[in-house]
DNA sequence: TATGAATGAGCCTTCATTCAT
DNA sequence: GATGAATGAAGGCTCATTCAT
């Protein structure tokens, strides 16, 4: 069958980009076999070919996708938030979702796996993403600071706190989701970032004043 | 000059798993070249298959060799300490240390690049690494907690709450090393495990009995 | 051009035999290079192995293929014959063929250079062509006795003796093909043969009834 | 220990060409490694490299040795036959101890699989052995036709038939010995050549005038 | 002399990319 | 547009040969 519709080559091209991440989340860049990218996608290696210039290009492709639409969620969650304390807990919350579904730990471990050869990639998620979910967190941090919420000193820095646990998880997931894949997870995410959020909250002074 | 004695032949060992850990560590299990591996250690392919049976023998060795001594200093660090508090004070203070110095980031790098390919690599450096750091950091916590030092409700899930910025740290070593690799951090290391610790501290009510 | 058809397929795993015959003939399969075949074959390596799992198996198709028809034409010889006197005359008339056609002693070359490396194909080729072969004159000689044409008290044994002189032709033609590439051969075939039958019709007695 | 003596040296080169004929039998010259051979002999590899210059002038080596004493028992037996008609059963009494004696069969394989490789040592040990049997037997059989014992018109052709059982044999033993390896050969030996000596002479009229 | 550590040329095999159908 | 046959560069590994000890 034929893509004569931009959007069935949006399929198309979609259906690349998903079975790429999950060859390269498996065997990484070097290991990931056009081929089984291709025929994971249910279509022939030449026609990723019609789509992409090359095997490089695909994995920038996957980046740039997976970069994209990552904040939209978070940003709800926060905007919707009637204090900073409330968008920091429903966050927090949203931390165990954002760990186990698929698509960001196979992302990071991609990034990870080829950071050294695709700097400029690595860079370019980093500002895309890191930097912008950590500003995110730090303005909401200086909101709270500024109401009087609690107390924080140095926003960036604490903000880089708050999302620790979650990169640790998401390293862990990623290192150990074959060990955990009957069911019961190699940690307990909720009551991770439940205590998380508890001590967090005690460490920032919050509700003190109350 | 020839390796006749066994103290000659396992400096080359050594040689080609240093060299192996910078290749895995730039370019992953797969791209690595074993041709390269052997010219970093100063000596030939064809040498290298003397003292190795094949490249994922490397690469298995690697992570033999990764996996045993890490935790000597850092026992050695808390075992001296007088308290609790103490103990955890001198393991984030030498946090910094481990992030910056070359062998552990490089390790996990490789761990989690080619976590999928070696499934049991990755199992073996958990169990000998990871599991037991923590629990180190568990007992600890549980030493304060008992001492009255402070209270800790759940040892083993804030001993990863402890651990998780020293995991971050290592992720953004990473993938951004060559980003600050002018001199200054991609984010100041000391600044951050110094209010980590403060935070930690008041969240635990440390010092509260003073 | 590109092999699309089923029929073109197998032209192009035929012209890999055979290529593969003259390489393994000339050099022994160790010797013999993918590459050289391939090249030999007018395609390219890689092609080759979309055609053949490895070298091996490249090596044993050649056997099977060797070992299949290999009889129907000495068989229509035989069973032609009206008598079992005139089968062993075609017989042997029919012999100097086989030993100067390419194919037998090629095969035969290779598979005494390869037999230690391969037991199981010689053992194959033994029962396929040699054991049946064999029998087939050992048949001729049993119905020739039980006709009254001759005498033959072991008919298996006499059969060896039958074609003994094809392997040693074979053999010498292996070994002095170049000797004598230029039209005479190292022995005359055709007398030799002649002489044999000769010679073992009065061995058996035939004709003494007459 | 060194070999300071010649009788020393000379028992080291005879243990790498012994050596050198067992591992080029099983494996070919291509396939059979130099430190297997060397190992085999009971020394080093740099040693075979002191006293051959190459592989390849082992191969050689081996060949001439092979070459040289063939004839000395066969020669004995012949010459010490009272009569033409004995000297051919003596020979043919022989036949099997050559056939299963170790060296001939495992020389004649070498030869066969690396003819191609190295075509002046096939013709060398064609000059040296093969055709100086040729003209023994023929030798013997134009005495015993000059004698009156038996009628040979052709005698070098005749004796090609004399010597091609030989050849069959060796090349089934060649190819089959592991199938017998168990005690029993593949074929009777002593009853193929006691029958090709009953049919020899019948077929040359041998004690007709009798 | 004897050893075996070191070398690197060479070969099998894989796989990204091209292109005839 | 889609396919998969064909290509050949590249890389893991072996092994004949050299040479320091």
């Amino acid at each position: 069958m034929r893509a004569r519709t931009n959007q069935a080559k949006d399929e198309r091209r979609t259906a690349f980009l998903m079975a790429a991440m999950d060859e390269f989340f498996e065997n990484g860049f070097a290991a990931a076999r056009v081929d089984d990218i291709a025929r994971r996608a249910g279509l022939s290696k030449g026609t990723l070919y019609l789509y992409f210039k090359s095997k490089k290009e695909l994995f920038q492709g996957l980046i740039d996708m997976a970069a994209a639409p990552k904040r939209q969620q978070l940003e709800k969650i926060v905007s919707e938030a009637p204090t900073a304390t409330a968008a920091i807990e429903g966050f927090l919350r949203f931390a165990p979702v954002i760990v186990r579904q698929s698509i960001v730990p196979r992302i990071i471990k991609v990034m990870i796996g080829d950071s050294r050869r695709f700097p400029e990639v690595a860079h370019t998620y980093n500002q895309q993403v890191i930097e912008r979910t950590l500003g995110l967190i730090a303005d909401i941090l200086k909101r709270g600071h500024d109401n009087g919420e609690f107390t924080v000193e140095d926003p960036k820095l604490t903000a880089s706190l708050v999302i620790a646990p979650i990169f640790m998880s998401l390293v862990w997931h990623i290192l150990f989701e074959q060990d955990s894949s009957d069911g019961n997870d190699f940690v307990d995410l909720e009551a991770l970032f439940s205590l998380h959020h508890k001590m967090l909250m005690k460490a920032l002074g919050a509700g003190n004043t109350a």
